[in-house]
DNA sequence: TTTGTTAGTTAGTGTCAACTAACAAATAAT
DNA sequence: ATTATTTGTTAGTTGACACTAACTAACAAA
């Protein structure tokens, strides 16, 4: 299965999610993403299958390896690319409602450029010990 | 009808086809995007029925003054996103690509916080005489 | 004039990603 | 213990956006 622009946001939903607490359920990512509860079964189930979470006899939810590496992906580059528009003026909440949607279609190449472009003219010295910032927003 | 991603693909090729030649016509749609003739067929019926196209007894199709709004801004946005993205140090084919992307996510209020930036950082003197640099890549 | 090509249309299909409605199972409240 | 709520699932639907196959109409060529 190809990972999808909405399988990246469920699995960087249950990343964050899991941050702040220690169990990840169904329940948590149809309150965290506003989705209904059934899109949400449907996408777990596909998730399952694809072998990017493992859900236990508690539903409990836990990104595999695979899993993980995309919400990573995904989660990083939701917060730097909307903490570069926040660095070019954009409000907070816009920042990260845009990053959202762009997190899925800008190109490898093109995210290590803005990437660069940010650690060299905006990036504050203290910012990769506090990666979290405004992360929780909007996932 | 709302102005969907692809709507404003079709408007914006319409657009920059009608800069090379006087009367473009679906086939040259066609050509332009790579896709087939029949959807392009129906997006141009979708076109006329939401008022953005007109097509005359010889096919030939014209922007409205709302479908011209919708193209214009379209293709700035392509354009801008695009050259930001080479200031930054992406290569030309990627940045417009991934522009052709993001041109249709992006918020109000960030692409003109990128604008200003550009214009501010990276804007060569001579550039707004020559706006058509890198437009012809993918629209 | 029959044949072939080009242009446009229509009908039907497929995929992705959401939805509602209805049901089942577990948990909490009374 | 019965009822109500919460949680999860399944079935069926919708909308956007592409596709192929098959058709028509116009035109060119042999």
């Amino acid at each position: 299965m190809k990972i999808r622009a909405s399988a990246e946001d469920y699995l960087e939903a249950i990343l964050v999610i899991g941050k702040g607490k220690n169990n990840v359920r169904a329940v948590d990512i149809v309150k965290h993403t506003g989705y209904a509860r059934a899109s949400i079964s449907i996408a777990l189930k596909q998730l399952k299958e694809s072998g990017c979470i493992e859900v236990d006899n508690n539903h409990s939810i836990t990104l595999t390896d695979k899993g993980a590496q995309v919400a990573k992906r995904t989660y990083r580059r939701h917060l730097l690319i909307g903490n570069f528009l926040i660095a070019l003026g954009v409000d907070e909440k816009t920042a990260f409602a845009d990053a959202c949607k762009l997190e899925h279609v800008i190109s490898e190449s093109s995210f290590e450029c803005l990437n660069s472009y940010y650690q060299q003219n905006f990036a504050p010295a203290n910012e990769k010990n506090h990666p979290q910032a405004g992360g929780g927003i909007n996932l």
